[in-house]
RNA sequence: GUCCCCGUCGUCCAGUGGCCUAGGACACCGCCCUUUCACGGCGGUAACACGGGUUCGAAUCCCGUCGGGGACGCCA
């Protein structure tokens, strides 16, 4: 009979930095989640901080929503323009004796905290303000003294919630501190505008990172004192460093917007930290018991439920990354990954001189190579331009025999003069040529692959020469002689 | 230090009392394919943190220890 609400869901960032991985896997899982259950993604900008907040940062959180393709349904909502509302929360907590105002000083409290600790004693507030007569109060704040709200915590009892991923979770209320809901200038302090926003906005499910656990007692208090319900929590596992520890700038990039300039793809990128912490279970296995593991987001969305997320912390591991960047990498057509290479020649100033078409068949010819977008600026330069490095090792792996760069001109010769070329009639070429000489095939061909591309890895050599062109391939083979000699250390190696 | 959470191969996960001589994926190592490198195929190394219980039976339940992480702000 009940007809249940649809859920509402929210990704509320700090802008004090850019959309790290932690936070982008908080968005991608609110995302998923609401997608799944045709619920609503609300994105809230908690910026309540002025020292720290800054448009230019939430600039950088929504360039990397977008760039994962996560898309919001209402706002972004600015906590700095809602300050009536805290102040009105906080009010109604006043009114109802849930709250009080306290006059100690932020330097009072610092030097409080200090003799605390040098005593060795546990350092929570020691509510001396929530003693003070109500009538007292309020005629010191009228007379202008500043005042802090804080909360009052219950003396006994405990205070507890259900969480969705990690099950009952229980503070004694004794180990939580009269915390500050309204700072002394008035601006609300994170812990009374996160619930009066989510209350406001309706949220049923607060999905976030589990370093927000011992918060939540915090914010479970607010709600009872409000009278309002409880929403679902679900509090998702931390991303981790390879030493274990929580994923810093220590560990290198840590903004989703560094992984994009690495030549990462943004499927490779969600799908991976989808399965940092998640698993469909059982639906993401084939007919053999095998993981399946590449999702599009369609797959996700379908797949994801919150009591796939795990309770234990996951480290963030590099080397999957790359797998899943290169197998969505030979998922892309051509004409698709043409724009994102784009980008890659833009900043590596490399502007091809050969047709679209061209263009496309040595993508295609590429794509199950790449380990990233870069490549195709980099490793694969040569076949995109004619301004091309010859790698050190590949020489010296093979073409150190002047002989056989002289073989490799005549080669050339051949081809320029040839009826036609074909990769079957460049293949057949080589082959007598080479037999001719009395020489493997191999000699001539890994030579060949070195002089045109410059790389010792590619494509099959013929059909790198079609993707290449006749005139191409004659130019490059009739400058063997001349490739710089291998550098010492690259011979040694 | 106090409180909270977590603890299966190097990493991500499967496993919810017998199907586990613990399964998959990534990584790694062999072999095959092969003109290189990938891809692909086949195979391999590798884990239930430890100690007590409960039970006919424990990776799975309970307790303790140890280990890791998180939180202890008029930051979010």
């Amino acid at each position: 009979m009940s007809d249940t609400p649809r859920p509402r869901v929210r990704f509320a960032p700090s802008p004090t930095g850019y959309l790290h991985v932690g936070g982008a896997r908080t968005a991608l899982f609110n995302w998923l989640f609401a997608r799944h259950t045709g619920g609503t993604l609300i994105l809230r900008i908690e910026d309540t901080d002025f020292e720290r907040s800054s448009e230019a940062m939430v600039e950088g959180i929504l360039e990397g929503m977008r760039w994962l393709g996560l898309n919001w349904d209402e706002g972004p909502f600015y906590q700095s323009q809602r300050l009536d509302l805290y102040r009105a929360t906080a009010d109604r907590l006043l009114q109802s004796g849930h709250a009080y105002p306290c006059f100690c000083t932020k330097e009072e409290l610092e030097q409080r905290r200090k003799d605390a600790a040098t005593a060795g004693k546990p350092s929570m507030y020691d509510r001396r303000c929530s003693r003070i007569a109500p009538v007292d109060a309020a005629a010191r704040r009228a007379a202008g003294e500043p005042a802090a709200i804080r909360f009052r915590v219950p003396e006994g009892g405990i205070t507890a919630f259900d969480d969705a991923v990690v099950g009952r979770v229980e503070f004694a209320n004794s180990e939580l501190e009269d915390f500050v809901l309204l700072r002394s200038d008035g601006i609300p302090t994170y812990h009374l505008s996160v619930v009066a926003d989510d209350l406001d906005m309706r949220l049923t499910h607060i999905i976030r990172g589990a370093d927000h656990i011992s918060n939540t007692p915090k914010q479970v208090l607010q709600y009872q004192a409000l009278g309002a319900p409880l929403p679902i929590f679900a509090h998702v596992p931390l991303i981790l460093g390879p030493d274990k520890t929580r994923l810093s700038k220590r560990h290198g990039a840590t903004s989703v917007i560094s992984y994009k300039e690495m030549g990462i793809v943004p499927e490779a990128f969600r799908n991976f930290l989808a399965l940092l912490g998640w698993t469909p279970g059982a639906a993401g296995k084939d007919a053999d018991g095998r993981d399946r593991e590449l999702f599009g987001s369609e797959e996700l969305i379908q797949l994801f439920s919150l009591d796939g997320i795990s309770k234990s912390n996951a480290v963030f591991d590099n080397d999957k990354l790359a797998w899943f960047n290169t197998e969505w990498i030979r998922r892309y057509s051509a004409r698709d990954l043409l724009p994102l290479i784009e980008v890659e020649w833009k900043t590596a100033a490399l502007s091809p001189t050969r047709s679209q078409a061209d263009v496309l068949s040595a993508i295609e010819l590429l794509k199950p190579r790449a380990r990233n977008l870069t490549d195709f600026a980099v490793a694969f330069r040569a076949y995109f331009s004619d301004d091309f490095q010859y790698d050190s090792a590949a020489v010296a792996k093979f073409l150190k025999e002047p002989a056989t760069r002289e073989l490799l001109v005549t080669l050339g010769q051949r081809y320029d003069t040839a009826d036609e070329f074909t990769e079957a009639s460049s293949e057949a070429a080589l082959r007598s040529f080479a037999e001719e000489k009395g020489l493997k095939p191999g000699v001539l061909i890994n030579g060949a692959r070195v002089a045109l591309t410059g790389q010792a890895v590619a494509p099959s050599l013929f059909a790198v020469m079609l993707a290449l062109g006749r005139e191409r391939v004659v130019r490059r083979l009739l400058a063997a002689t001349a490739i710089p000699a291998p550098v010492e250390a690259a011979q040694r190696a």
